[in-house]
DNA sequence: GCATGGATTTGACTTATATCAATGACCCAG
DNA sequence: CTGGGTCATTGATATAAGTCAAATCCATGC
């Protein structure tokens, strides 16, 4: 009866309508002159692969959601270890309401396209239309148990488990994006170095290649390339992960 | 230039004027009729150190505010694994609108006294009072912050590191609620036992109390019984810690 | 084709933390 | 004051993961 929630995608599958922005993140309920205002305030921004969208403690004058592409939330100490503390992918919301600053490192680690929100209007606007501070607190509140369930990874888990959980949630989420039948073989890309994987699991890039050479040699996962997955039994690699094998979500 | 919101406490050392609800969770700005509303549904509970809240995957029909004392959320791993997730001091909030079932297990892990709205009044209420919904909003976001923070402790800290910062955290919480002058040298009670240390860590309580041992013999802590603690030198623990020494605040 | 350089894998060895096992300190009941 | 219980400390040893180093893979441009 564990919380499973970091594992639930956060887009449905279903678009949003005839809202030009086509993710979810904010406007899946909006009426016609609060699209309009936030069709004003938005922008589009492109990033390739590796570039830095902003770094902790500068002025950050938007908030944002990611429309392609992965990005990740980066914490560093003074000594240079890293530690990435949030995973962003489409659909996913970027920037603090009310924060003049941004807390961390925002890094495309793939080609990525945001879509940005000036801040100022943005937050206006969240004050004359309460659903939209609402979706955000929903957004927020999912954000918080997928933070909770990674700390129960990182405090806890086995190198091994580490490895499997992270290709499990990124499985899932890509599943969610493109839905595909129960029998197939689950088969994705995986997004992330080596180095930023071992970033996001506290562990180094060595272990990381270690076990995920070791899940391979365990039939767990065929593995093409550098970074295309092939996962033959969902459920096994569930087991290897440590969760519940039922993958069952909370409401 | 990180954020160190969790370090950061979450209630301002003024009180909230007539509020009968005399924790500043949800009713800072609220009008005298929104009160009312609020002194309806709401409840007190007692519990024991030591005592269960709720178990994880319980139905949960209230959300609640810590009064006095502290609670634990606390993750469970099929094999008896656990790790705490998260620390409930005065004025925190417990429960999420909208979710049916608790996520965590929530426990007194000091004599405890919770103040608790009823949630479907609670939700309907802020529906009609947006105020209440950007507070909370405010809140998961600090929460977030936290949990951030957390994760880099988790996956990047050494268990000397741990301690230190675990101790400094309580420190500065306590500090929040009982301000004192720049020069004294910080005494607090913790309020968590090894055991609930090493869980919350990520290490064991073997290891929780070598490291304490460590620090007491290197003058960075000074020991008094199990439980009551001296920092002579405070921002010789922050450096012990990992975090920047200046322990500054994002806003 | 071939050189270049980044990403990844693999190997040998070290180390921080876990594990297993005693021992010690404190508290309360009788 | 004494015995039993809980919590905490300390010691000896094991092990998972880290570190340092080398080899391999693979994409790219020349």
């Amino acid at each position: 009866m564990q919380n499973k929630t970091l594992s639930e995608p956060r887009l449905k599958s279903t678009d949003c309508g005839d809202c030009p922005i086509r993710h979810r993140a904010v406007c899946a309920r909006c009426e016609t002159d609060e699209l309009a205002r936030l069709e004003e305030m938005k922008y589009y921004r492109s990033f390739e692969a590796g570039q830095t969208v902003i770094w902790s403690g500068d002025r950050m004058d938007f908030v944002a959601s990611v429309v392609t592409g992965i990005a990740t939330l980066t914490q560093t100490m003074e000594d240079g270890r890293r530690q990435i503390v949030g995973l962003l992918l489409p659909s996913d919301f970027v920037g603090r309401p009310g924060r003049e600053c941004a807390a961390y490192d925002v890094t495309a680690t793939t080609d990525l396209v945001m879509c940005c929100f000036r801040k100022k209007p943005f937050e206006d606007l969240m004050l004359t239309t309460p659903h939209i501070g609402q979706r955000l607190l929903e957004m927020t509140l999912d954000e918080l148990d997928a933070a909770r369930e990674w700390m129960l990874l990182l405090g806890r888990k086995t190198a091994r488990e580490k490895i499997a959980s992270l290709i499990a949630i990124i499985a899932r989420r890509h599943a969610a994006l493109a839905p595909r039948r129960e029998t197939d073989a689950v088969q994705i890309d995986l997004p992330l170095t080596r180095e930023a994987m071992s970033e996001y699991l506290g562990l180094t890039l060595e272990t990381v290649s270690r076990q995920i050479s070791a899940l391979k040699r365990d039939g767990v996962i065929v593995i093409k390339g550098k970074r295309h997955v092939t996962i033959p039994d969902f459920d096994r690699l569930l087991e290897e992960s440590g969760d519940d094998s039922d993958g069952g979500f909370l409401v």
